[in-house]
DNA sequence: GACAATTCTCTACGTTTGTAGAGGATGCAG
DNA sequence: CTGCATCCTCTACAAACGTAGAGAATTGTC
């Protein structure tokens, strides 16, 4: 049973990034650790963790006075989210162009070149031969 | 001087890809184009498509009674933007990454997979000898 | 010129997002 | 115990988004 898209807000991909290095976590420790990148206050952080919970892309438990956080929405699932939500509004599903505007937009070196051709190989090798 | 990042939300996208494919046009021809997918009335199209002038995505002129739309953002640089936000939020800038979720959360068919690996072909030569 | 159809303008309203303050509760230092 | 620092809960609020209705203006038609 596979949910639906996960799809993220700026802000909350901010707070699930540190989430996903540092969990299990409190929301102090979160904005400490935010506040130089974001200067958020702790109110800040801390509701949007909240409403993360309530959208089952966190969870909170609170054994003491301190509520601890965990992801629920792993990194994978998130990025998948993301990647074909634009596929589908962007590019209408289209993947060679999505890919094409990806080699265009932007300077990649010989080494990451060389990198996706090789994640393209290992992909048709799996295609041709599926398990 | 390239403006920062085009960022569309939902509705936009869906807007702008008619605009894209009509232009120009007036919106009571947009919205009939897009009620049977949409269900959206006159009235939305035609705020969505106001905002997105103040946005500068589009431009609006009036010879007679009827505004007459045209798009200002263009397909590549919408795409573009799309990709490198999601490039930046969701995978922190690293490229390979990407791809390499891409490839895995789709099927491909044989035939895309190497048209993405002539592009990746492509590319490589155009690095190697710039212009 | 009166009417119907089309289009426009203006206003509205609920929801989500980003951001945060005020004040209560709790726990440790002395 | 008393006070200071932490952390929590609740509430707020402006901007953006999705969605749309009400009523004015325009125009083609009889």
């Amino acid at each position: 049973m596979k949910q639906s898209l996960i799809e993220l807000t700026d802000a909350e991909w901010t707070v699930i990034k540190k989430v996903w290095d540092l969990e299990p976590c409190t929301a102090p420790t979160v904005q400490k650790e935010l506040h130089g990148e974001t200067g958020w206050t702790y109110s800040t952080v801390r509701t949007i963790m909240d409403r993360m919970i309530v959208k089952g892309l966190l969870a909170g438990e609170k054994p003491g006075k301190m509520t601890v956080y965990r992801s629920i929405a792993t990194r994978g699932r998130a990025q998948e989210g993301e990647l074909l939500s634009v596929l589908r509004n962007a590019f209408s599903g289209a993947l060679t162009p999505m890919v094409q505007c990806l080699l265009n937009s932007n300077e990649l070196s010989e080494r990451e070149l060389s990198e996706i051709e090789t994640l393209i190989k290992a992909k048709k090798r799996k295609t041709k031969e599926p398990e």
